[in-house]
RNA sequence: GCUGCCGUAGCUCAGUGGUAGAGCACUCCCUUGGUAAGGGAGAGGUCGUCAGUUCAAUCCUGACCGGCAGCACCA
């Protein structure tokens, strides 16, 4: 007998490998009926199952929020099933269930098309109105393997392979057509439902090796509901709307063009706002310390030979040509790292230069596949807003955790509030002794744990010189972006020759923190725009306020206006044409001005504004004066006005 | 880099084997209008680049460049 017991406490006993459908049916026929699958002790089984132990029970419905799994991966079979019946021969792969639904991979000549996907779905729509039963058979491993290769299904053959000894290989059927795969699903294919939509085709690789075959891949969605589905497909549309580069364009902010890929040309606009971010933050990390430095942009190749970054990124590194009378081979930097060290090294340091701080906002180039390139996101020139950190191993801890303050509380500013820290240990690829990768690794571990934040484990995804810490923030409508980062250096110090005397006048190889906050203040800035919608708060805005003219006659105390605006610091211009408020009005609102001052003869006579700001319509008037004061303020940067609060 | 799709005016896009069109934007004229497009006229393109096929290529074929989506990559 095994003991089950309900959601509501009751606990009852049960013949030993009785099914979930049967305790269901004997309960009652409509629960039967509804129920999709089962959870036991809290893990979801097939509802066919037998229960041999003693466990908590739940008998879940469509609606229950832990089907959506169970129904986005029946959908990847009744996919798998469609493409299978309309093209035969077609090879099966893998079809997982993803963040906002599933995909199937399949391995064919002809690889799919946009078109195909209204088809595959009207085929998928049969299959699901055919409502065959999910089987579940367990096949031993060499018939499984005999069935898949007589089947052409050579990549099958090798998942069978891939499964570890003790588990058994689990075949799932719906109707004639059958699959590999660990489970669980639904009771039949017709508890799918029709809320499901296939998004897009693309190129996959087979295990995700870009050394193997490419497959074809098809996405999907699929939600419980219908509305759950449109409410889906409305965000999807809402995120479009927000693309950096569309903003960037009707902001006019920046634009890239052929000749230099990856590689922005910042509009006036554009470029004060990159700079209003840059400002923000040398003002942050002077105020911690940090001295700014510049660094030259061509360094000899010898340099960065022996950094180590030679033979770790070659081909990712842009080299200048030589000259014929001068035979060296430059590298146009990659990183600030070498040229910081550099700098350290001249004149000779003491224990009590450490901690040695010195920041730039370093423009470096590296040379980014073609396909990884995306607007400002992913660029191959840009701008780090990165510092090294010269220090004692005792004061490896107490520095990580300042910059974890730093980090944290500029993300604060920007509110983003809901940080995650990602610790990244050592990847395959690296230099310096395990060793030294040990104590490295234990003392960021250290200041990670001292932080008292919530953190998960990177594994192998260290620099190739040191184990980091990763920030990463969530933005308005949930995406995940890393920014910030913090790494632990004891190898690349030494490799460049950087000591400092101790106390006992020894020589001592120093340890290098990296660290960034921005990260890449390109990058940033196609996050801001992207967090905000283009709705930059007032001290971001590149142009905070434009003076609006109802009339010619209102010309000359709009050009008073704009002065003064000018006078109170405020980022302003006129907009003095001969065109009607309304067209002024819609062609700013586009443009996104956070504020629009309107004057026509009545404000002009009595030195008062219209205020319209942007994403309402809502007018307030009030005197020229108050509302340069209060939009003066409104543009003080969240450092400055903590500074004006304090003092 | 790989797979697929795409490249026509500043933007969004239509179109054709016989060297091109719309709307918006732009310029000029009329209009001085009170909070998301007033009216009229005009100007603007070697149809991504280079080859090939053809009497003839923006259109067909190939290579290359660039973009988009995904994958791989991201010190």
């Amino acid at each position: 007998m095994v003991a089950l017991t309900f959601p509501d406490g009751a606990r009852r006993d049960y013949p030993e490998n009785i099914t979930g459908l049967d305790i269901a049916k004997s309960i009652s026929p409509s629960l039967a009926k509804r129920t999709i699958a089962m959870a036991l002790d809290g893990k979801l089984a097939d509802l066919s199952d037998p229960i041999d132990h003693d466990a908590k029970i739940e008998f879940l419905s469509r609606d229950d929020p832990r089907a959506l799994e169970l129904i986005r991966h029946d959908a990847a079979h009744v996919l798998a099933e469609a493409v299978q019946t309309l093209w035969p021969g077609t090879q099966v792969t893998i079809g997982p269930v993803i963040e906002n639904g599933f995909y199937y991979d399949f391995f064919r000549n002809q690889p799919f098309t946009a078109e195909d996907l209204p088809v595959i779905e009207g085929k998928m729509r049969e299959i699901i109105a055919r409502d065959k039963p999910f089987t579940k058979e367990v096949w031993s491993r060499d018939e499984a393997k005999r069935v898949f290769a007589d089947m052409g299904e050579s990549f099958k053959v090798e998942l069978v392979d891939a499964i570890p000894e003790d588990q058994q290989i689990k075949i799932y059927k719906q109707g004639d057509w059958f699959d590999l795969c660990r489970g669980p699903h639904m009771t039949s294919t017709g508890k799918v439902g029709s809320a499901f939509k296939l998004m897009k085709v693309a190129g996959a690789y087979w295990r995700g090796d870009s050394k193997r075959e490419m497959l074809s891949r098809i996405y999907g969605t699929a939600f419980a509901r219908q509305e759950e589905l449109d409410a889906h497909l409305k965000q999807i549309e809402e995120a479009e709307k927000r693309d950096h580069r569309k903003l960037g364009r009707e902001m006019d902010l920046f634009h890239f063009q052929e000749e230099a890929p990856g590689s922005v040309f910042w509009h006036p606009k554009g470029w004060t706002l990159f700079q209003t971010l840059e400002n923000y933050i040398r003002r942050r990390q002077i105020q911690a310390g940090y001295a700014e430095v510049n660094a030259p942009q061509l360094i000899d190749s010898s340099l960065w030979v022996a950094s180590g970054h030679m033979a770790t990124f070659r081909d990712v590194m842009f080299l200048v040509e030589p000259k014929e009378d001068d035979e060296r081979t430059y590298v146009v930097k990659p990183m600030n790292c070498p040229g910081h060290i550099q700098i350290f090294k001249n004149g000779l340091k003491s224990y009590r230069d450490l901690p040695f701080k010195i920041a730039e906002f370093g423009k470096v180039h590296r040379f980014e596949p073609s396909g990884a390139l995306h607007g400002l996101l992913r660029v191959r020139a840009f701008t780090q807003d990165d510092a090294h950190i010269f220090i004692t191993e005792q004061q490896i801890a107490d520095e990580v955790l300042k910059v974890n303050d730093l980090i944290l509380s500029i993300y604060a500013d920007f509110g983003f509030d809901d940080v995650r820290i990602k610790f990244s240990d050592r990847p395959e690829k690296r230099i310096g002794d395990d060793a030294v990768w040990g104590q490295a690794e234990a003392a960021l571990m250290a200041a990670l744990k001292a932080s008292g934040r919530p953190w998960t484990l990177n594994k192998g995804e260290g620099a190739f010189y040191g184990p980091k810490l990763e920030y990463v923030l969530r933005d308005a409508i949930g995406r995940d972006w890393q920014c910030g980062t913090v790494q632990v250096d004891l190898n690349m110090p030494g490799r460049l020759g950087a000591f400092y005397i101790d106390e006992h006048s020894n020589k001592v190889t120093p340890v290098m923190l990296h660290r960034a906050m921005f990260g890449s203040l390109e990058r940033f800035t196609g996050i801001m725009i992207e967090h905000y919608a283009g709705h930059l708060p007032l001290w971001l805005s590149p142009l905070q306020a434009m003076v609006a003219t109802i009339t010619s006659d209102a010309d000359d105390y709009a050009r008073q206006a704009i002065a003064a605006a000018q006078r109170a610091g405020l980022r302003v211009e006129g907009d003095l044409r001969n065109e009607k408020i309304n067209y002024k009005v819609r062609e700013h609102s586009l443009a996104k001005v956070p504020v629009l001052l309107v004057v026509g003869k009545k404000e002009a006579a009595e030195r008062s504004v219209s205020i319209r700001r942007l994403g309402s319509e809502r007018q307030e008037s009030m005197s020229l004066d108050a509302a340069l004061g209060a939009l003066g303020r409104e543009a003080v940067p969240p450092d400055v006005r903590r500074m004006q609060q304090a003092a």
